[in-house]
DNA sequence: TCTGGGGTCCTAGGACCC
DNA sequence: TCTGGGGTCCTAGGACCC
């Protein structure tokens, strides 16, 4: 039986987000900034034709300027939040979904096949408008990657009403036909260049490449693209997300860094959330990495960067003393004199922590006093906010710390910015 | 002053072993 | 005359995703 993918995307997810809490950035251009306030990495629909995606901001300060964009630092803790609430709403429509990314999901509506599939879709999107205010796209399909193409025509035909079902057209090669290649899912910049060198174009041409030639340039997983092209599921839902084989924590500096003291504060703190996220996931580490490096964008400045990295002697999540070999690693290659733009830590080796119990019994540490510790620092961190308690180690001032200069309140998690709604304002939040 | 951060998978090639 | 070859493991680098 053929089975049927829907792609659900958060339009703009950021800046939507954004407008949820006010209504005043609705029509209006608005942009997201990255970390460190660096490039734009969500506009509205007004904001795309002036401002390209991932340009750096303070490139463009004249057409902010000019045409009065509103420009928000990245606000993580709303989004995810956010997304948490869509993310459940699109659970009760159906039982298999694969949360793809923060503003994404996969459904497998091949048990729904007997509906009207576009109405069906049509639903969804108005429940997860009215129930959290984001508006979204849907594209069907019978693989992922044909999923991933519906959902792309969804947003490029506004007749369609953000719904496009590619299974329900007898001519589907039409479609493909018209989306070029470098907007397939799976072809990046380097393979789209290689294939249009080779007279391959759209996804149609790309359909009926020669397996040969496409395995040997682009490897299986190119192949595995052209098959889903062809409406053959290579690439499944992932409904249970794997776990992580590596977490890494790291920062670009909102000011050039260049004592060694300071660098020790930055990459306790990475240690210290690598940590964190370890223990959210039952996981301990057996090799950590610490990395520093130099501002790539100032080829004036003398340029350094390095890393190294060590076994720890038994697996841990403990954040002390991830801390002490994270830094053990950054006094090994810190070098004075340099202007350094970003630290991090990579933590490999991962194993579920009850993995390890046998070889713990035989250690001389008082882990269960560790464990107890680590526990009511996260749960603290998780219900005041992280950062509520942290260790001396990651500093006090952290004048490092990245820029957000334009940051949005975190109107759904802390008591203290919640949205002031007057009586007299109009009744937005339909319930 | 100013250019994000966090992931995954695949392949080629070297080291090593027998 | 004639100088192997296959398997495994590891790592670096390159591609991709959001």
């Amino acid at each position: 039986m053929n089975k049927v993918f829907a792609l659900v995307d958060c339009n703009n997810f950021y800046v939507s987000c954004e407008r949820v809490f006010n209504p005043k950035l609705e029509g209006k251009p608005v942009i997201v900034l990255s970390n460190n306030d660096g490039c734009a990495v969500a506009r509205s629909e007004e904001a795309k034709a002036l401002i390209p995606m991932g340009a750096p901001a303070h490139l463009y300060q004249d057409v902010i300027k000019k045409h009065n964009i509103a420009v928000y630092s990245s606000n993580y803790t709303l989004y995810s939040d956010m997304s948490e609430r869509v993310m459940g709403i699109l659970s009760q429509f159906t039982p298999e979904i694969e949360i793809y990314s923060i503003d994404e999901a996969f459904l497998n509506l091949t048990g729904f096949i007997n509906y009207n599939l576009t109405e069906y879709a049509k639903e969804i999107r108005a429940t997860v408008k009215k129930w959290t205010g984001i508006p979204t796209s849907i594209g069907i399909g019978s693989t992922k990657t044909l999923a991933k193409i519906a959902n792309k025509l969804a947003k490029k035909n506004r007749m369609c009403g953000g719904v496009f079902d590619i299974t329900a057209h007898p001519r589907q090669d039409d479609f493909l036909r018209s989306v070029d290649v470098e907007d397939i899912w799976g072809v990046g910049r380097q393979y789209a260049n290689l294939l249009k060198r080779n007279g391959i174009n759209t996804a149609f041409d790309l359909k009926n490449a020669p397996d040969h030639w496409i395995k040997k340039n682009m490897s299986i997983v190119g192949l595995r693209t052209v098959w889903e092209l062809r409406g053959i599921p290579c690439i499944e839902l992932e409904e249970v997300a794997e776990p992580n084989k590596q977490i890494i924590r790291s920062r670009s500096f909102g000011k050039p860094v260049e004592s060694l003291e300071e660098l020790k504060e930055a990459v306790s703190a990475h240690a210290s959330r690598a940590s964190e996220k370890l223990r959210e996931q039952g996981l301990v580490a057996s090799y950590i990495s610490t990395f520093i490096e130099t501002n790539r964008f100032k080829p004036e400045d003398p340029q350094y960067g390095n890393s190294s990295g060590c076994n720890l002697p038994e697996p841990t999540s403990y954040s002390p003393e991830l801390i002490k070999y994270a830094i053990a690693n950054l006094e090994r290659i810190y070098k004075q004199g340099y202007r350094y733009k970003r630290a991090g830590v990579v933590l490999m080796g991962l194993v579920p922590q009850d993995q390890i119990q046998l070889s713990l019994m035989h250690s001389a540490r008082p882990y269960s006093r560790d464990k107890a510790l680590m526990n009511s620092i996260d749960s603290i961190n998780s219900h005041w906010g992280s950062d509520t308690i942290r260790l001396a180690a990651c500093g006090i001032k952290q004048a490092w710390q990245m820029r957000r200069a334009r940051l949005s309140r975190r109107f759904t998690t802390n008591w203290n910015e919640l949205q002031n709604v007057k009586a007299s304002f109009p009744n937005y939040f339909s319930l």
